[in-house]
DNA sequence: CGGAATCCCGTCAGATACTG
DNA sequence: CAGTATCTGACGGGATTCCG
């Protein structure tokens, strides 16, 4: 069984910069978190045929760490066949905001740093 | 030798948002932006002395890799003893205050987490 | 003083198989 | 359909040693 991600921490006096790090730390759930972000309500299997090359380990462990720390909440139908479905929780969205500053600052970065190379930065062609 | 994170993309379409947490992922790269943000310009062993636990091998990797991303400057002095100054670029300030505002992201949720246990959020007393 | 080279280990994540 | 259990390999990071 794999601990959750905040478990690791030892003590509670934790930063809360590495906090909101770990929330969406790993590989997958930030992907995740991105498809949730403009679907709404997502069944398990829709995210997985989404995330190509997940296997189902990674997605119900990330699912449920994501669930466990308030970003995904996650709705059960009693039906035949079981049906699942996950969506973002108020807390959730509202994380997206940061993010995508921290998005826009990578954007705005990574053209900045090609600038420098391979590119000559005047006619765009490689030097 | 050490990849750097950088080199692990194979394709140079990558997520903008990925891009930035990588320059700042791993387990030392944030505690020595938040150093280099409060101080404008720091020896290599100054940094080794606030940074406890670290190794030199961690601390000259991480230092190498934030300059190769154009997050940190590094100016070397011909002097006897050598001396090595890390201050952050222009650009690295300049990622501050995405990463704040993650920050305070991060402040608020674990503040809401905390109302729901162990604490009964009327009067704050432990359950 | 400011590193680099080498070795080593724990953890994360993938593969595979099985289940209510 | 929506997961869980177990095994395994790869990689990040630490300890130690050595260098200009």
């Amino acid at each position: 069984m794999y601990a959750s991600s905040m478990e690791k921490e030892e003590n509670n006096t934790v930063c809360p910069l590495k906090y909101a790090l770990n929330l969406v730390g790993g590989k997958w759930k930030l992907p995740i978190i991105c498809i949730l972000a403009r679907e709404e309500s997502v069944r398990y299997n829709s995210l997985k045929r989404k995330l190509v090359g997940i296997t189902n380990m990674m997605l119900s462990q990330s699912l449920k760490e994501l669930e466990e720390n308030g970003i995904v909440h996650r709705e059960q139908y009693n039906e035949i066949p079981p049906r699942v479905e996950y969506s973002l929780t108020k807390e959730g969205r509202s994380i997206l905001e940061p993010l995508e500053s921290l998005s826009e600052w990578g954007k705005i970065h990574m053209d900045k740093l090609r600038t420098q190379s391979p590119y000559c930065g005047e006619c765009r062609e490689v030097k």
